[in-house]
DNA sequence: TTCACTGTACCGTCCAGCCGGTACAGTGGT
DNA sequence: ACCACTGTACCGGCTGGACGGTACAGTGAA
């Protein structure tokens, strides 16, 4: 039973620094226990084999997303402005997550590729009560793929491939407001 | 030994096979000779090195999109339908070398994403010329890369996410047709 | 024979997982 | 108070295997 922030929460941090950083081939359980302060013998202590260490990041990506629907479902300016709004900022614990599973996803890890089909599934499904029209719906969650896929470039060896500012954001969520009220023809 | 394709070919394809199947991890040298059916040295007779191997699926990927832009701009149905339909595709000789770049660039390899982030930026311009408004066009974008995503999982041991059936795409099209081709007949 | 190319044996490195050990905080019997 | 024992947390060296890369001995065609 995880109890609260501590080394188990600390050795899957550094394991999604390294994800993000360097891809799943440069999380080693030696590069991982180094960034997590422990050796690696210690991370064996409490993840008894790097598939346990995936999982464990998988079980927190899910209890993430849990508490993320919650807010995203109760946000003031709508679910459509709130999942957009997180998918470009790529710094909360969950974006950081859902990137490092994506990750171990492209690694055909199945586990984490499952875990990311039913988390897209759960944001179509909020959205898609949120606009009506399930086309448009699914629209707004391919932008947010999107975004995440730009995301996950981003900070590797990579020039930024969409322009992702303040403003830029403002503009597509009009862009995206003419896709959901079809009154303009 | 049948010579139907160039040994070069073959190699490439079989490493491009892998990176979709397997990831960057298991697309080991060993494991593209076989499949391309020649032994290692065979292979590092042609590629040098493992990093001679990816620069070469890179040129590859150059290569089919210089060939793709072209068709693009002269699309009949316009420069947004090719891209949303080839982006749905994901088994065109493009697609997949697309789709295998974008695992190395998850491995941290700097020229596998600065190739994506090109092709993107080309797309974009496209795409803008097209559709006269910048913001429409990087979410016409944004959606494209969104399909890449969803079928860069595919395949994989995940259930697919995104229902991309052919009546999906275009009710898709028709949602981005609501705003990005005012002249239509 | 020469050349373009293939196949295999081998080397150094890296990594996951294992294992013996350390430290220390209880705990219970005497 | 003392000691024997237990469970938790953690350490670091080791090994077996896989991988990238090298060396070299073929082989078939021109």
């Amino acid at each position: 039973m995880p109890r609260a922030a501590s080394t188990q929460e600390r050795i899957l941090i550094a394991y999604e620094d390294l994800l993000l950083e360097l891809g799943e081939r440069g999380a080693t359980l030696e590069a991982v226990a180094s960034r997590a302060g422990v050796s690696k013998g210690g991370l064996l202590y409490h993840f008894g084999s790097k598939e346990a260490l995936s999982s464990g990041l998988v079980e927190r990506l899910h209890r993430l997303t849990d508490e993320d629907l919650v807010l995203m479902m109760a946000a003031p300016a709508g679910p459509v402005d709130y999942l957009i709004r997180t998918s470009i900022d790529a710094s909360s614990p969950l974006d950081r997550a859902l990137i490092a599973t994506s990750r171990l996803a492209q690694a055909a890890d199945a586990r984490a590729g499952e875990a990311l089909a039913s988390i897209r599934s759960q944001w179509l499904a909020v959205i898609t009560e949120a606009v009506g029209d399930p086309a448009t719906a699914r629209a707004i969650v391919l932008v947010s793929d999107g975004l995440y896929f730009n995301s996950a470039m981003r900070g590797m060896g990579t020039p930024d491939p969409a322009d992702v500012s303040a403003e830029g954001i403002d503009s597509l969520l009009t862009v995206l407001d003419r896709f959901s009220t079809p009154s303009v023809d």
